[in-house]
DNA sequence: AACTACCACAACCGCAAGCTT
DNA sequence: AAAGCTTGCGGTTGTGGTAGT
């Protein structure tokens, strides 16, 4: 249809700017040739929120984007536009470049490395249950399961501590340390007693691995502080507890 | 210097959902 | 209700740059 295609130029990205500038982009199958431009509506929104949108950050991904990109995708899959609407100022098609280049690669590698340290226990010790094995992190300090510590908060001690803690920077991101979210993602209704003898209704108790954001003092409240955020993010969570 | 392989990013394509007529 | 149109999304491909041989 003699309409152009591949890499846009400067002067067509000057053209289409201007042209939204002055009267938006109301429909974008009209939009190129009421803007004078040889390409077809759909490329033109393409090039125009992906690249020309005036709020779009530049730049490399942060860590704490990557890792936010990372548990997202754990929690909602391949739905890039979803993980880019929790991170302002980056595009869907962004998101899954860095997703298909970098951190899938990322991933992977941690994978095996988990996989040769399974390898090197088990032909130091044969006898060792090697279904057991699949299912370990043979991290030190990291839990195995977000339901070794799905007692009510109130009730974790620093011994069980020691053992459901999970360094934030070693965080390993396969599914074994996440927990599926579903209508049993919380559990409801738990009643407690208070100092002065009135019960409260606690709506929901936590099935969350404790996460170590710093040092050997671990604390509850960092804790909730990343999950409290990982799942602000991720907007269509169950109801968040007060925590 | 020329060629090849690989990587990162931009752009395209097909499909589906939502909207309008 | 149905058909046509528009838009958004995710998968895939294309392009340009760069490192390695």
């Amino acid at each position: 249809m003699g309409l152009k295609k591949g890499p846009w130029s400067p002067e067509e990205d000057q053209i289409l700017v201007s042209y939204i500038r002055q009267h938006g982009h109301g429909n974008w199958r009209a939009l190129p040739k009421q803007a004078g431009l040889l390409r077809c509506g759909k490329s033109c929104r393409l090039r125009w929120t992906n690249y020309l949108r005036p709020d779009i950050k530049r730049g490399n991904f942060t860590k704490q984007e990557e890792d936010t990109i990372i548990s997202l995708h754990h929690l909602l899959g391949n739905r890039w536009s979803a993980i880019a609407a929790r991170l302002p100022g980056r595009t869907d098609n962004e998101i899954k470049n860095v997703w298909h280049t970098h951190l899938k690669k990322k991933l992977k590698n941690h994978q095996s490395s988990q996989d040769s340290k399974r390898q090197a226990v088990v032909s130091i010790n044969p006898k060792c249950d090697t279904k057991v094995l699949e299912n370990s992190n043979l991290d030190k300090n990291v839990v195995t399961s977000p339901q070794e510590c799905s007692s009510e908060m109130s009730s974790i001690t620093d011994s069980s501590l020691e053992k459901t803690v999970v360094k934030y920077e070693e965080m390993d991101y396969s599914s074994e340390y996440f927990p599926q979210i579903d209508e049993s993602f919380w559990s409801e209704e738990l009643s407690r007693e208070d100092t002065d003898g009135q019960t409260t209704d606690e709506k929901f108790q936590f099935q969350f691995p404790v996460v170590e954001s710093a040092g050997k003092d671990s604390r509850i409240d960092d804790s909730m502080d990343f999950w409290y955020n990982l799942f602000i993010r991720a907007g269509d969570m169950p109801d968040l507890p007060e925590f």
